[in-house]
RNA sequence: AGGGCUAUCGCCAAGCGGUAAGGCACAGGACUUUGACUCCUGCAUUCGCUGGUUCGAAUCCAGCUAGCCCUGCCA
């Protein structure tokens, strides 16, 4: 279709030399979340990038929720990450799966390790255990257990997982080495004892293996083939490497690391939005102004937006932060031929055609995408009161401004070139009223040529306009990672055209100038119709 | 007795020994019944630094520097 030359990413070279080598023979990846949270735009990427790998490759992508500690996860959260993911277009399919379906495998692995002795029981205490481990500096020395016989081990196990013991009074730990540089790989815990009712297996279990242990397991169980995370793993890969041979696996996964994706000013990760929302600083977790995906979605953002982001964004194992304006962009391409460009009046000022007759009511056949003809048209009426935007007058206007002034004569987009003849101001000084004559010559669409304006600006009429209330977001967080307070203006009394009057709902449009919004979909109702804003329009015009 | 990873334009990011792709942002200009869009044009003699190997180095080697990650019975 094109024939652009796209460079291939780390994780693709490494993929298509496993094909070529015959390391592997199909791809196979996954998307393993915690439910721990709701998902936000960094896992966009994880999402989008093992489902797209799969696709490409013609391989499969499974959906895993990663649910080995009961003390943190929530039904709730497995509900909205799949509704997220299916949003994004990443498809699993019928390969669904739990963490927690393979407990009962993950045991006999860990009993596998025991007997072949590569696994301990220990008494140490959790402090202990942290003491014994040594320090970034210093090896750590062995734990007094660490030679218990097989048949020790074994029976001890056995009961820790029949509820013998209390919880953290034993563990199960890996005999790899304490002496490693690697703190992963220095015995590390793999089997703890937790009486906590797991959201899947519910009281079945007592003792719940950790991830180092569970990870590569739920992987070579499902046949996966590159096991794709972020980058604060790669010291885990000794220690997932360790367990896929030694619980004997054949033609293992590999696991490969690649960058977080950051945004500038903008607070991604779990905690920090888990946080916000805790606090009541925002509404929830699909507030507009957060990155996660149900308040993008909500805000208006598409999926297509942000695969496309994701894509432009490409995948390295440099730490970044991506600049919030590539964001922008995205949507702005996505929506800006599919959807239609109305007229709106954010902050309305009356506009009277003195010599417009009274009653007289015209309409204007106007396009709704002029560069997507299959979006149609409609009609707009036109009359002698119209509202226009509050800052395209200006009773003194700058050099290079050619809006509407005293004197000047602009274009009121698809109607008739109006030129203001005065204005009217109340007790405080504030223009409320502007008045202007029409030349009938220039109705749009006659052809007139004669006198050109430099300006065209956009109108509503006055009283067949939709009042709604406008959100408008910026700037989500400030450098300190405080939530700017100015992220959210609230502008009441905007004025729409009367085509407004069916909208739903998850609509988005274009306002003329004004960018591009989407009617909420969760505070909008008929009477009160609330649009929050998607993004901005570029503006080159800048008033010093 | 520390280990692992990273470093190419303001921000992402290709590049894999043959003489610095692309995108975002930005700046000019053309067009315009949206100051948008579109269209041109410009934007790294240089790849964290210092040496070395080579006819030739962002790419190989050595040493340094900076940033991120690792001392959960979290994932």
């Amino acid at each position: 279709m094109d024939n652009e030359v796209v460079s291939k990413n780390f994780i693709e070279q490494i993929i298509e030399k496993d094909l070529e080598e015959g390391v592997y023979e199909t791809v196979h990846t996954r998307f393993p979340p915690e439910p721990n949270g709701y998902l936000h735009i960094g896992h966009a990427k994880s999402i989008l990038l093992n489902y797209g790998l799969a696709k490409k490759y013609n391989g499969k992508f499974n959906m895993r929720f990663d649910d080995t500690n009961p003390t943190k996860e929530k039904q709730e959260y497995v509900e909205s990450i799949k509704n997220d993911i299916l949003w994004l277009g990443a498809d699993w399919e019928d390969r669904l799966f739990f963490a927690s379906d393979y407990f009962e495998q993950m045991y006999e692995a860990a009993v596998k390790l025991i007997k072949d002795g590569k696994a301990y029981v220990c008494d140490l205490t959790a402090d202990e255990i942290r003491e014994y481990r040594g320090t970034l500096k210093e090896a750590g020395k062995d734990s007094p257990f660490r030679n218990r016989s097989v048949e020790e081990n074994f029976e001890l196990f056995e009961n820790m997982k029949n509820g013998v013991y209390k919880d953290g009074e034993k563990v199960l730990r890996a005999k790899i080495d304490m002496q490693s540089p690697n703190m992963n790989m220095r015995d590390p815990v793999i089997y703890r004892v937790a009486r906590m009712t797991h959201h899947n297996t519910g009281d079945e279990w007592c003792i719940y293996p950790m991830y180092d242990f569970a990870h590569p397991i739920e992987d070579a169980l499902e046949g996966i083939t590159h096991s794709i995370c972020t980058l604060e793993f790669e010291d885990h890969r000794p220690l997932y490497d360790w367990v896929v041979k030694e619980v004997g696996y054949e033609n293992p996964p590999k696991q490969i690391e690649f960058a977080k994706l950051y945004l500038t000013n903008v607070i991604t990760g779990k905690r920090y939005i888990k946080q916000l929302v805790d606090d009541g600083v925002v509404d929830g977790w699909d507030d507009p102004r957060l990155v996660s995906i149900s308040a993008l979605k909500r805000r208006g953002f598409t999926p297509e937006s942000i695969k496309m982001f994701v894509e432009l964004v490409g995948v390295s194992k440099s730490q970044s932060s991506v600049d919030y304006a590539m964001l922008e962009y995205c949507i702005r391409e996505d929506l800006k031929l599919k959807k239609p460009r109305y007229m709106s009046v954010l902050d309305p000022i009356k506009l009277v055609i003195d010599n417009y007759p009274e009653d007289q009511v015209e309409y204007f056949d106007v396009p709704n995408n002029q560069e997507n003809p299959e979006l149609g048209s409609r009609k707009v009426p036109f009359c002698k009161e119209l509202y226009i935007e509050r800052e395209d007058f200006m009773e003194e206007p700058p050099k290079k401004y050619f809006r509407l002034f005293p004197g000047n004569e602009v274009r009121l987009m698809h109607s008739y070139f109006v030129k203001c003849e005065s204005y009217i101001k109340d007790e405080t000084g504030k223009v409320v009223e502007i008045h202007c004559t029409y030349d009938p010559a220039t109705r749009s669409g006659s052809g007139f040529t004669e006198r050109k304006v430099k300006g065209t600006i956009h109108w509503v009429p006055a009283k067949q306009s939709v009042n709604a209330t406008v959100r408008l977001y910026d700037n989500i967080i400030d450098e300190e990672k405080n939530l700017n307070p100015n992220s959210l203006i609230t502008m009441k009394n905007c004025k729409l055209e009367p085509a407004f009057n069916d909208v739903k709902p998850g609509d988005s449009f274009q306002f003329v100038r004004n960018g591009y919004y989407t009617v909420d979909l969760k505070d909008s109702t008929q009477e009160d119709l609330i649009f929050n804003r998607i993004v901005s329009l570029k503006s080159s015009f800048k008033l010093k």
